[in-house]
DNA sequence: CATAACTGTCATAAATCTGTTATACGGGCG
DNA sequence: CGCCCGTATAACAGATTTATGACAGTTATG
């Protein structure tokens, strides 16, 4: 679950440049050589956060974030302006026609970058994080590790991605069918009960570190994760 | 009682990926490989709302949504249109033929997840909360966990999805025989007098957390969900 | 290549839920 | 008041569903 950044550009080798950089930051990035485009693949799928040219062809940059600024989904998406030295007018200055940050090309990577974190930092903070926790319970996707009351827990990896699942969507139920979906994959064939087997191994590493069982089994449902339980 | 889409569309290709998608966000699924069979099975079973492709073999996505239009169970249901690009007649722009909403193929899944959730907003938001409340008493259906005055209540499997069905349509009354069909299923023989049974099994569960009890039973003619005992 | 780690399946025991029946209960009505 | 009809409830046997340990096949890892 990377962070999705819809990039709005029309010049290719700034385009390619950020693609690039936005990539080996770990984004997950989409490319728009114009503001109809743009809008287009917002509408696909809701950007975590929006890089956007100031001059282009078409529409031009304000008029898309003030269409952006009108749908449900994108109001509140962090966006970037980007405009050349010299077109630094009031209405960027105060950014008054709904984007959130402006930089002046040329703009230094790192830069960019660091903007980008402080905005999800105040948008959209677990986007930012590896980890996720409740309670005593820390996950780090990245590094792929488990602490319980700060004692490691080693898991493997199908019962890692399960508990990640989990700790994603706390508190729902999934079936059984849902969890191999997800965790092993569609169009891979086990059979249902399997989950069982792994949900066991689970607890088992779990427990291992002490506390209560933090999944709860629904009869004839599936599994569900309970983070109130770790408060 | 998850909301049940029906999905009429000759492509298996495209059924499938429907299928596969409504399924993960937790609707119930039918699918219909042409108009006939779309028909029949809305009249089995009235769905929540309607995909239909525009193009079939046999009844034309039109001639479906018309006879659809015409049935008292299905003149108010949502419909949506799946059409190719390039069949964008005034037709179909215009929606004058029964349709509330279309949507061009290639189509993004998440766009059309959106659209349906915003017809369903309108048509029938109770279908989209995740947690229904009245007064003290609230059942969250995705947790599947109920709740009275912040007391953990046990439900098992048919009590709790009675308890819903209730929840949805209260102060309703119901026979036995209505119970029957939509919380065990049509064509599932049971005593009529089972549903006493559970009843009075979820009964003793609410009274379990205290205070009156909800369920009113009319003589001779069924159970109905009383909010007003809650406030 | 050998060892260790991980997976999926099965069998079995245990827990929980269901449907039915029998009996007690209760209100309306002659 | 007592009968009748429908409802409430307890008890129980049977059916489902889940937990768990064992095992063999597969896949990493050094």
């Amino acid at each position: 679950m990377k962070p999705y950044v819809l990039v709005i550009e029309d010049e290719d080798a700034i385009a390619t440049l950020l693609e690039y950089n936005f990539q080996k930051e770990g984004y997950d990035v989409g490319l728009a050589q114009d503001g109809e485009m743009g809008l287009t693949m917002a509408a696909e799928r809701t950007p975590d956060f929006i890089i956007c040219d100031w001059m282009m062809p078409k529409l031009s940059g304000v008029e898309v974030c003030r269409r952006l600024r009108r749908r449900e989904e994108t109001r509140a998406t962090p966006i970037i302006m980007l405009t050349a030295r010299g077109e630094e007018t009031d209405k960027i200055t105060g950014l008054d026609f709904g984007a959130d940050d402006y930089i002046v090309k040329p703009f230094s990577i790192p830069e960019l970058l660091a903007r980008v974190r402080a905005l999800l930092r105040r948008a959209a903070p677990s986007l930012l994080e590896d980890i996720i926790r409740h309670g005593e319970l820390e996950i780090d996707i990245k590094a792929m590790r488990v602490r319980r009351a700060d004692k490691e827990i080693h898991l493997g990896p199908k019962e890692f991605r399960l508990l990640e699942h989990f700790m994603r969507s706390p508190g729902r139920v999934y079936s059984r069918e849902q969890l191999l979906d997800t965790v092993w994959g569609r169009d891979i064939y086990v059979e249902a009960r399997t989950v069982d087997v792994h949900i066991g191994r689970l607890r088992k590493a779990l427990k291992s570190a002490g506390g209560k069982d933090p999944i709860r089994t629904v009869r004839s449902a599936g599994y569900a994760f309970e983070p109130s339980i770790l408060t």
